[in-house]
DNA sequence: CTGGATCCAAATTGATACTG
DNA sequence: CAGTATCAATTTGGATCCAG
């Protein structure tokens, strides 16, 4: 029993949750909710970013059929990034993760803060027996 | 509007997300929605993880009072991982969306395969062209 | 058994410069 | 505007050895 929390037996399914681990790809979602948007847009507001790594968030999402690009044949060259169903689908568990995240992570710094200055007391002790 | 989506303004909130983002996080936090279990027990249960990781990720979830560790002062030392309160309540938002890409990883392939081989056609002709 | 410390290889990422 | 390419820097992870 107790076998199946093994990544290598669901490489999609690791690969998924892996892919949630890489700071942008959530924040990037969320945005999406909002509706549409272009690259710059997308590059403002998803604060941080670079260029590069909102190609590559923005290429793997697509990749997996989160996300649709499509590219307007206009001069200058304007490319629009909107979810797709399958993404807006995905972005439910994910909106309640962040939901979760922002409702206690007061809790969070709390728990933190106990934990670091418990750390820290430990470390005098041992300071002194050395 | 929609500047909202700034990792630097809730530090706690993105630090959270990026710890989803660990390969191992998750996979340990399922684990431990089955009940308590000692270190080694961890060991066996999540496949692939190496022992610095397995402690490394569960100090980071006990700093942020998800996990509880419970030392049993026995010859030899055994020690118990539980979650704690807080830990359950995230585990859920953590289930969904597990639960949502186990549901729809096969969607996910899918759209992988087709991404790849028109990216392989388009390769093809570049190569030409070059 | 649990887990800290160290060393080293590999994967990520950011900054920068360049292009259609 | 929307990228691609390249390089340097940081991070990460696993392997190994050691200790309470």
């Amino acid at each position: 029993m107790a076998g199946h929390y093994d990544q290598s037996k669901c490489q999609t399914v690791s690969e998924m949750l892996a892919r949630l681990g890489d700071k942008w790809t959530v924040l990037l979602i969320m945005r999406l909710r909002d509706g549409p948007a272009r690259f710059s847009e997308l590059k403002r507001s998803v604060v941080g970013i670079s260029q590069r790594m909102l190609t590559l968030t923005l290429r793997a999402l697509e990749r997996d059929g989160l996300v649709n690009r499509t590219v307007h044949p206009t001069v200058p060259p304007s490319v629009e990034y909107a979810l797709t169903e399958l993404g807006v689908s995905f972005s439910e568990p994910i909106e309640a993760m962040g939901g979760w995240v922002f409702r206690n992570h007061e809790q969070i710094r709390a728990a933190r803060s106990v934990f670091d200055e418990r750390k820290a007391e430990l470390d005098k002790k041992k300071l002194i027996k050395i």
